[in-house]
DNA sequence: CCTATTTCGAGACACTGTGACTCGAAATAG
DNA sequence: CTATTTCGAGTCACAGTGTCTCGAAATAGG
C-alpha cells in the first residue's frame, strides 16, 4: 500500500513492459492454455526481466485478470433492445459465446477455475464478476419496463439468468478445451 | 486397454494400497486444498510407492473422481417428495450444501476448476456430471406428474435448474475458498 | 552536473514437484 | 520352481517458483 505519494521517485514504470506482459498472457493462454502459461515463460515472451513481473504482480491470475478485463466488458455490453425477452436471449447468446469462443473468455474460465484452487484467486475475482455485471444493465432496462419488480435482487436475478449457460458450458457436454463447434443460442428462462 | 484377460498374471493389485491411495487424496483435499495436494504427497500419505499411484491413475484429477464419485451420488440423490415445487426446492438445498460445505462438493469444484485448465481433465468429466445426474430422477418424477413436457431435453432442464446455484457458488460472492458460512436456500426456478 | 532512488533486463540460486527409471522383495499362476 | 506382475523405496534429469544480485537506465531534487 503507496501512500499515494504524488510525483513517484526514481524510474518510472515502464508501460511498454507493462503492455508486453499483458500482451504476452493475453496470447499465451491462446496458444498455449493456462496450464501450460508459466510466468517464467510469460517474462521472456514479453522480453521482460522475471522480477519485473514479479514487481507488479503476484500470479497469473492477477495478469491475466488485468489483460483481459476490458475485452471482456466490452465484449459482452450490449444496448437497449426492443423487448426484455429479446434483451434477454441477446444477453445470452453473447454470454454463450464469449464463454465458448473468446479469448477473453476462456481467460474468464481460467480465472474461476483457478479461483477453485486457490483461496487468494477467488478472493481476486469476488464481487466483481464481469458477467453480473453485464446483466446488471439488462435487468435494470427489464425493471423499468415493469416486467421484474423493483425490489429484484440484481445479484440473485443475473444468477439466474447467466446461470444456464454458465453450468453448461463449464460442466457439461461442452466442457472445458476450447471447442471450435458454433455456440448454440439458448433460450430465455423465465425469471421470477 | 486390456483385453480383459480373465484370472490376471503375476501378483495382484494390492485393494490396501488402493484404498490408501483414495483415503489419503481425499483427507489431503479439506486439509490443505487442491493447489497444494501433489502426487509426491499423496504417495507418501498412503504410505505408498510413487510408482504404483503413476500406473493405476494419470493425475491428481483421476484420482480425485474415482476417490468422490460414490459419496457424490450419496448426498445428491433425493427420494420423491410431495410436489415438484416441494422436490425441486430440496434438491437445490442439498445442491448447495453439497456445493460448499461437503468435501466431496469441494473436490467436484476443483475437478471442474482443473477442467478450465486441461482438457484431459474436461474429457474425463464429459458427460459424467453428478449434479445432473441426480437432477434426472427428479425431472423425470416431474415429467411423470405431468409438470413438465414429455419430451423434455433433460441435460438442458437440468442445467436450468442447477445453474443459478453452481454459477453463484463458483463465480459469486460465495466464490472458491470453503466458506464456513451457512448454505442460503435457493428458490427453484421455474421450468419451461 | 551530481546524487539518491527506483525500475529496467538478465541471470544465478535453492527448493520443490514431475514422471520415468531402477532395485530387491512379495504375491500369484502354471 | 519359474515366469510374471505389483509392491515400497529411492534415484535421476528436467522444469517452474520466487528471491536475490548485478550493472544500466531513467527520474527528481540539490
Amino acid at each position: 500500500m503507496k501512500t499515494a505519494a504524488g510525483p513517484a521517485l526514481g524510474r518510472p514504470r515502464s508501460d511498454a513492459a507493462r503492455i508486453a506482459v499483458l500482451h504476452a498472457v493475453d496470447d499465451m493462454l491462446v496458444e498455449e492454455g493456462y496450464a501450460a502459461m508459466t510466468m517464467k515463460g510469460v517474462a521472456a515472451r514479453a522480453g521482460v526481466g522475471r522480477q519485473t513481473v514479479y514487481r507488479w504482480w503476484n500470479s497469473k491470475a492477477e495478469i491475466l485478470l488485468e489483460a483481459v478485463k476490458e475485452d471482456a466488458r466490452d465484449e459482452l455490453a450490449i444496448g437497449p433492445g426492443e423487448s426484455t425477452p429479446a434483451e434477454y436471449r441477446d444477453f445470452l447468446a453473447r454470454v454463450s459465446r464469449f464463454l465458448t469462443e473468446s479469448p477473453a473468455g476462456a481467460a474468464y474460465r481460467a480465472l474461476v477455475g483457478e479461483a477453485q484452487h486457490d483461496a487468494k484467486v477467488a478472493e481476486l475475482i469476488r464481487g466483481s464478476d464481469v458477467l453480473v455485471e453485464a446483466a446488471v444493465p439488462v435487468l435494470k432496462r427489464a425493471i423499468d419496463r415493469g416486467d421484474l419488480p423493483s425490489d429484484l435482487d440484481l445479484a440473485h436475478a443475473a444468477a439466474e439468468l447467466i446461470g444456464p449457460v454458465f453450468f453448461r458450458v463449464l460442466a457439461g457436454p461442452a466442457t472445458g478445451a476450447p471447442q471450435p463447434r458454433a455456440a448454440q443460442t439458448p433460450r430465455p428462462p423465465r425469471l421470477a
